[in-house]
DNA sequence: CCCCCATGTCATCGA
DNA sequence: CGTCGATGACATGGG
């Protein structure tokens, strides 16, 4: 038993490496190997279960490090995880990593759960999120918190009392006021990041309850609002991200999360000294990016189309979520693809306010500028194809004509041959009065245009054709 | 680290 | 004069 299977496996081997080598086995493999189907997928579930392991692996190492990070700065990072932290530890699942990595700048949580809602999450609720999910991470340091956010919030009150028409402007001149007080008030070794980013508001604070006092004076602003009919908070905040106000990332920060990539990227990059760590969360950041963009995609294409796959997925995106953002009525696809008097229509249709109208422009544009690309370097391309083919085909014309030219150059000696011959022949039977043989030095043949052969003596050959008149041969 | 390639984006031009 | 498509130039990201 053990000699067959032992003889079975050498064959399956030996059948196995002709098959790597392509040798024609005369049919198919699958004759030879009936398990051939069962290991494969053997082997699909295998890797499916190293992959998920790995992934499992690097994002609990991105876990880890991060922490680590916390530890480093001395500062903590709250995330929806942190606050569940009491639970018992499992494995994150990729979409969890993911919102720990957009926790990172601590209002990116805010705004993420923003606009996972965006039907219509009013002000209170904003309040609500704010409220429950904010630890105190640094207890020492909560009298001082909350003396600062006392004079934060009455700033704030100050600033809402000469109440502007925009909401925008609202929330703008409560983050100005915010990020005025703690530039004041704060040393900046006391931010979550260096001076040279952007976040502008000390870490702590920004944790603790200056949120949630904001989001009080926002809900406040909203009661406003809603009186004067206007949109309500999340309008509003659209607005409010679509106006690059500085909450301590950049606009494409709170947009989405690619861009959200590159904020993390500059936050991070003042940590020169550990130039390998942040590398190593770039990467690993980039692939909870493309983990959470399309997991299913990940199990189905190759490595090359993969990779080319994501690079596009990443990139078609941000249009995708900057729409989410601002919450438009028509989908990218719809505001690429319509036709243009629907176009016009739909957004004149549904009331738009400005950045809503200027996006929905812009995402327009960059579609149909991306189409337009598309199509051009495709028309490129065939051109260049077009090109070659021509260029081949001239050098196929080309040999051709020198192939041409050697034989009539051949066939051009080979005549001349002939007629040398020919002359030769016709000199030598050539005889004068007295049945002499001419001399060829003295003498030779000349064809007239009818046909006529003309012996002409050398020297006067054309003077004397006629006077001379020695002979008049007809060939 | 540099180069190459594919793709997206912007600026500009002409229809 | 505004819009749209075409295209060159540049940016970005991945191999």
């Amino acid at each position: 038993m053990d000699d067959l299977s032992a003889q079975f496996q050498h064959e399956s081997a030996v059948i196995d490496i002709l098959w790597r080598q392509d040798v024609d086995l005369g049919v198919e493999r699958e004759i030879f190997d009936g398990c051939l189907r069962q290991r494969e997928e053997e082997t699909m579930r295998e890797r499916t279960r190293e992959r998920d392991l790995k992934r499992e692996r690097e994002l609990e190492r991105i876990m880890q490090r991060l922490q680590k990070l916390d530890e480093e700065t001395g500062e903590c990072l709250p995330s929806p995880s942190s606050v569940n932290s009491q639970k018992p530890q499992k494995l994150p699942s990729q979409k969890q990593g993911f919102g720990e990595l957009a926790s990172l700048p601590d209002l990116q949580y805010y705004l993420d759960v923003l606009e996972s809602d965006s039907s219509s999450l009013p002000l209170e609720d904003i309040a609500e999120i704010c409220q429950p999910n904010l630890p105190d991470p640094h207890p020492e340091n909560s009298t001082d918190a909350f003396c600062c956010v006392s004079e934060l919030t009455q700033a704030i009150s100050d600033s809402l009392t000469c109440l502007p028409s925009d909401p925008v402007e609202v929330l703008e001149t409560c983050i100005q006021t915010l990020s005025d007080s703690s530039n004041s008030m704060y040393s900046p070794s006391n931010a979550v990041y260096s001076p040279e980013s952007e976040l502008i508001l000390p870490k702590s604070q920004i944790n603790d309850s200056v949120l949630s006092e904001f989001c009080s004076e926002l809900n406040t602003y909203t009661i406003n609002a809603d009186q004067l009919n206007m949109a309500p908070a999340q309008q509003t905040l659209s607005q409010f991200e679509e106006r690059h106000v500085m909450l301590g990332f950049d606009d494409s920060a709170s947009v989405g999360s690619v861009d959200l990539e590159t904020s993390l990227y500059e936050s991070l990059s003042n940590e020169q000294s550990d130039k390998d760590e942040l590398e190593s969360i770039q990467s690993d950041y980039t692939d909870l990016l493309s983990l959470s963009a399309d997991a299913m995609m990940y199990e189905t294409v190759t490595n090359a189309q993969e990779q080319t796959q994501k690079t596009r997925v990443r990139r078609g995106c941000r249009d995708e979520q900057r729409a989410q953002a601002l919450s438009l009525p028509l989908s990218v696809h719809d505001i690429i693809h319509l036709p243009v008097e629907a176009f016009n229509e739909a957004i004149s249709t549904c009331k738009l306010n400005h950045a809503q109208h200027t996006l929905i422009r812009d995402i327009r544009r960059r579609g149909k500028n991306k189409m337009a690309a598309q199509s051009c370097r495709k028309r490129k391309m065939d051109s260049l194809f077009g090109l070659e083919d021509e260029i081949e085909d001239l050098k196929r014309k080309k040999d051709q004509c020198m192939e041409e030219k050697e034989r009539n150059a051949r066939e051009l000696c080979e005549t001349k041959e002939k007629v040398g011959k020919l002359y030769n022949e016709v000199f030598r039977l050539l005889k004068d009065e007295h049945g002499n043989s001419y001399n060829p030095r003295e003498y030779k043949l000349q064809l007239s245009t009818d046909g006529t052969v003309y012996l002409l003596p050398r020297n006067t050959a054309h003077k004397n054709k006629m006077s001379t008149g020695d002979l008049n041969v007809a060939v």
